[in-house]
DNA sequence: GTAATAGTAATTTTT
DNA sequence: TTACTATTAC
């Protein structure tokens, strides 16, 4: 077709060789190395749009990605790409996603009902302490959350509870092979999975079913994995199921001195060891950064290169040198923020720079608290970013377990979160009562509740009334799902048990109360949205709708996020991964702080993941990078004696040995208040600094 | 069953 | 300091 042959040469004269070289390389195994800002995104869609414009079938590429947000934007890149039209079958989902709807369609070679619902992190919580309770654990939220965590990274590397059993050395590895033993069987019986089955599920599956594994090479015959320095080990035997041997078209691309998550499972090693495992794989390397001034490229380089594992690499500039990074130290974290209040003052009014170019980047959420207050006092615009998340609200959380358990009436779990909520006189004692008549029936509590509704001896009338209203409430919801209308389902089931009520009961306020209800509204309309779309068809489909949520799918709020371009930005080095800014502030760059003191006790490959935290902080900015260290940092009401981060100190040290003929990385000065008008609360810093220095020397 | 109180621990986070 | 949870008292 001459169109898209001149389409793809146009496509390809816009790239530098190397991203060339990545996007035509579309046959057997390919690495791309892509660091921060070297065009990793444009590779990825240019690469399926040049796929797609050389006759590759849509449905043959499989694009995955970690977050919906990149899958969305992909799809609109690429779709721009090839003509506007976005191309139908192409599938560019997150790995949860792709595992979503791989579970649907085998749920049978599984054990699972086809109406299984997927439970949140807190859901995980909780079913953990129940377990926990039962085999006579330890049951605080602090300890369930520890176990689970041990129990997801075991679940990450595809372990399953006899796994566990075989490694324990000690009572408390016993203790959480047994926990994660009962909670998987908890999981089964109520029909539901959590995220990590999202992956774990599909991924034994395409392991041991060789016709299934491979019905999926057949369909997608290219692969394409974005930032593969994350993924963890399930993820990586899942893409690895799925790499048809004959073909071996997979494509990985990821920078593997972005690698900041490791804590929640991700195995940088297998993006360094690629070359082993499709021996023959090509590798490209983006070293062409078009983001950062040559100035902040060499600190980030000069920070990286102290990194042992690693793909050796170097960022090259495309832009000048600009102003040199600015390295201030001040003497205590309240005057950190003085002083960058102050200093954003200046940018903003008097250096032209808009609120909406600038960053404050802090290692841990905590930190951006005093910077919110100051910001508010001074009335400059500032969002947020992270935090308490939309889907962690009590009332969106309350809703969608209503939702659930229509859907899904083995979902125990979900149930017991809103049994007594609003209030029906089910309190603890009948809960733990119900609960053991179902275990004794071996039937759902959803079925106990209903029998209890129609007059089970044994129940008070008060309870009775209340299982009443529940279960007729859940029976009405049946009906109306059995007709289609899944609005009138998820509306009409609040309405039935007064909701709302409850709601106002809670929050008296009615400013609370309208944000409150709200948030379940918005959720009402992304119900209707989907009601009227075509994919809404059956009772299946609402499923999918349920899965969509607990997948963070709300695109209602997602776009309300980022219509929000008011002021500027704070947020963790964990959520600016992948974005860009201007004016960048990188606080507390302290030990202790970055590296945290937590990951200092985890000894080098805590301390190298830190150090790609601070190199990620790094290259986020464009033109103006600066580093802030106090010397006193309040944290828990208390003062802390901090240093100088140990990755600024090791520059200067290891830099100056070489004898290179250095450029200063960066320009140092400190910032000291001007004393404050009355006597009685100047601190002198000086004689302050020596008093805690004598104490923690002595 | 609920409300008040004392005690404890404290990264990073998407799906 | 704060936020959350376990315990205790009503």
């Amino acid at each position: 077709m001459p169109a898209s042959s001149r389409a793809l040469e146009s496509l390809l004269r816009e790239l530098n060789d190397a991203q060339r070289e990545a996007v035509m390389t579309t046959d057997g195994p390919l690495l791309v190395l892509a660091g921060a800002g070297t065009g990793k995104t444009r590779v990825i869609t240019y690469r399926i749009a040049h796929l797609l414009l050389r006759g590759v079938a849509p449905e043959n590429i499989l694009g995955v990605t970690f977050t919906n947000k990149a899958a969305r934007e992909m799809r609109e890149r690429i779709a721009a790409l090839t003509g506007g039209r976005k191309p139908r079958g192409l599938t560019l989902s997150t790995f949860h996603a792709l595992g979503v709807r791989i579970l649907r369609a085998e749920c049978a070679a599984i054990g699972l009902r086809k109406n299984f619902t997927i439970c949140d992190a807190s859901d995980q919580v909780s079913r953990l302490r129940t377990v926990l309770r039962d085999i006579k654990g330890p049951v605080s939220a602090g300890d369930a959350r520890a176990i689970l965590a041990t129990i997801s990274l075991a679940k990450n590397r595809l372990a399953s509870p006899e796994d566990l059993v075989d490694d324990a050395t000690d009572e408390y590895d016993y203790l959480i092979a047994r926990a994660y033993l009962r909670y998987q069987e908890g999981l089964k019986t109520q029909n539901c999975v959590d995220f990590d089955d999202l992956i774990l599920l599909p991924a034994r599956l395409l392991e041991s079913s060789p016709e299934i594994c491979a019905h999926y090479r057949q369909r997608f015959r290219w692969l394409l994995v974005d930032e593969y320095q994350d993924t963890n080990g399930a993820q990586y035997r899942f893409t690895r199921a799925l790499v048809d041997p004959a073909r071996r078209n997979v494509c990985v691309v990821g920078d593997d001195d972005q690698s900041i998550y490791g804590f929640r499972g991700a195995e940088m090693d297998k993006i360094l060891r690629f070359e082993q495992d499709f021996p023959g794989a090509r590798v490209v390397k983006l070293e062409e950064n078009y983001r950062s001034t040559s100035d902040i490229l060499e600190l980030a380089n000069a920070v990286i290169s102290q990194n042992a594992g690693r793909h050796p690499k170097r960022l090259r500039a495309t832009a000048g040198r600009g102003a040199p990074v600015r390295w201030v130290t001040v003497p205590s974290s309240e005057d950190e923020v003085d002083w960058i209040v102050r200093e954003i003052l200046d940018l903003t009014q008097r250096r032209g720079s808009r609120p909406d170019d600038i960053a404050i980047l802090m290692r841990s959420a905590m930190q951006a608290r005093p910077f919110e207050e100051k910001l508010r006092l001074r009335r400059i615009p500032y969002r947020l970013i992270g935090g308490q998340s939309y889907f962690d609200r009590k009332e969106v959380r309350d809703a969608i377990a209503y939702w659930n358990v229509a859907h899904n009436p083995s979902d125990d779990m979900s149930l017991l979160r809103i049994i007594n909520t609003p209030r029906r006189g089910i309190g603890n004692t009948t809960i733990a009562r119900l609960d053991a008549l179902a275990r004794d029936r071996k039937e759902s509590l959803v079925a106990t509740l209903e029998r209890v509704a129609a007059g089970a001896e044994g129940f008070s009338s008060a309870v009775r009334a209340g299982a009443k209203g529940l279960s007729d409430a859940f029976a009405r919801a049946q009906e109306r799902a059995r007709a289609g209308r899944f609005e009138e389902l998820c509306r009409g089931l609040l309405d039935d048990v007064s909701y709302r009520d409850a709601l106002a009961e809670l929050y008296s306020d009615p400013l609370t109360l309208q944000s409150r209800w709200g948030a379940v509204e918005d959720l009402l309309s992304s119900v209707k949205r989907f009601d009227e779309s075509p994919a809404s068809d059956g009772p299946e489909s609402f499923g999918e709708f349920l899965a969509a949520l607990a997948l963070q799918g709300d695109d209602d709020h997602e776009d309300r996020d980022e219509h929000q371009h008011a002021g500027l930005v704070l947020q963790t080095l964990h959520s600016a991964k992948g974005l860009e800014y201007p004016v960048v502030f990188l606080i507390g760059v302290e030990d202790e702080s970055l590296p945290h003191r937590k990951s200092i006790e985890d000894g080098d490959r805590g301390i190298e993941e830190e150090r790609r935290l601070f190199y990620v902080g790094i290259t986020r900015a464009r033109q103006v990078l600066y580093l802030t260290s106090a010397t006193f940092r309040s944290a828990y009401g208390k003062e802390h004696l901090r240093r100088p981060s140990r990755f600024l100190s090791e520059l200067r040290e290891s830099v100056g040995a070489d004898g290179l003929p250095l450029s200063p990385l960066w320009e140092n000065s400190s910032y000291r208040p001007a004393a404050k008008a009355e006597g009685d609360d100047v601190r002198n810093y000086l004689d302050e600094y020596r008093r805690l220095r004598e104490l923690q020397d002595g």
